[in-house]
DNA sequence: CATCTAATTTGACATCCTTCTATCCAAGGG
DNA sequence: CCCTTGGATAGAAGGATGTCAAATTAGATG
């Protein structure tokens, strides 16, 4: 799987394969017990949480959870190690990153002025 | 539905409603043809697109891309307006703006520096 | 070694999604 | 007024997806 690219959907139309390669990952995150496993995990002290605290935070058994948490794996968005007793995993933020730039602003609400980050963002004089 | 929120999704918890509206969003783009469609869309001159250009540029018949655009007009990702003869389909930035916000880059590596935290991570799955 | 707990895998089942064909509505042109 | 064309709707078939119970693997502990 080459990495999908892809400049902000708005920019340029996407290619049949691209477009094929980034719903696997959209794919992926949408479902809301793997949105929240991704935040908890994101927002975990420390940059990662064990799988112990995740399912305890759902009114689901323990084997969904696993298949969530495979499903974020297998697309590249998260990462387990097991230390010991526990498996932990964490975000991985390439991945996430290209989500976002995927949906980048396209020059509407300001984008916060918030962080310096390093998306790669296009000349944004072609057409328009 | 109120405006879902929120911040980056590696900033903080989302809350189970936040989830399970933002994955209605997500599942909306988590598709390759629709996210050709709103690439097309987006990136077409003047801001629209006729259906009738995007129709012929897939393998599909006429009613299943009008059912994608039902999808994707649904979750208010686009608007369509009929004029004379034609239909023509545009951007709502507010709503991909929305789901930038969300995969909003995080710092890139920043792997507490010197910290044990460089672990050789080793897959999960592939011991068999 | 026996056993307990954490986590994953397997298999089954109900649901949802994509796509099609057939049909219907809307706007224009003879 | 009829007919043609652009586009949407209805209904059905087949595959994909989320969930659970039961069985399995991997450390830790007695």
């Amino acid at each position: 799987m080459a990495a999908a690219c892809c400049a902000p959907i708005t920019r340029e139309p996407l290619s049949e394969a691209d477009a094929a390669e980034l719903a696997v990952l959209l794919k992926a995150v949408a479902d809301p017990v793997r949105l929240r496993l991704l935040s908890m995990i994101g927002s975990h002290a420390g940059g990662e949480a064990c799988v112990c605290d995740l399912t305890d935070a759902f009114d689901l058994t323990a084997p969904t959870i696993s298949h969530h948490l495979k499903v974020l794996r297998t697309a590249g968005l998260i990462d387990g190690e097991r230390r010991g007793t526990w498996v932990y995993y964490r975000i991985v933020p390439e991945t996430v990153n290209r989500l976002g730039a995927l949906f980048a602003p396209l020059a509407e609400p300001a984008p916060a002025t918030g962080g310096p980050v390093e998306v790669e963002l296009v000349p944004l004089a072609a057409s328009r």
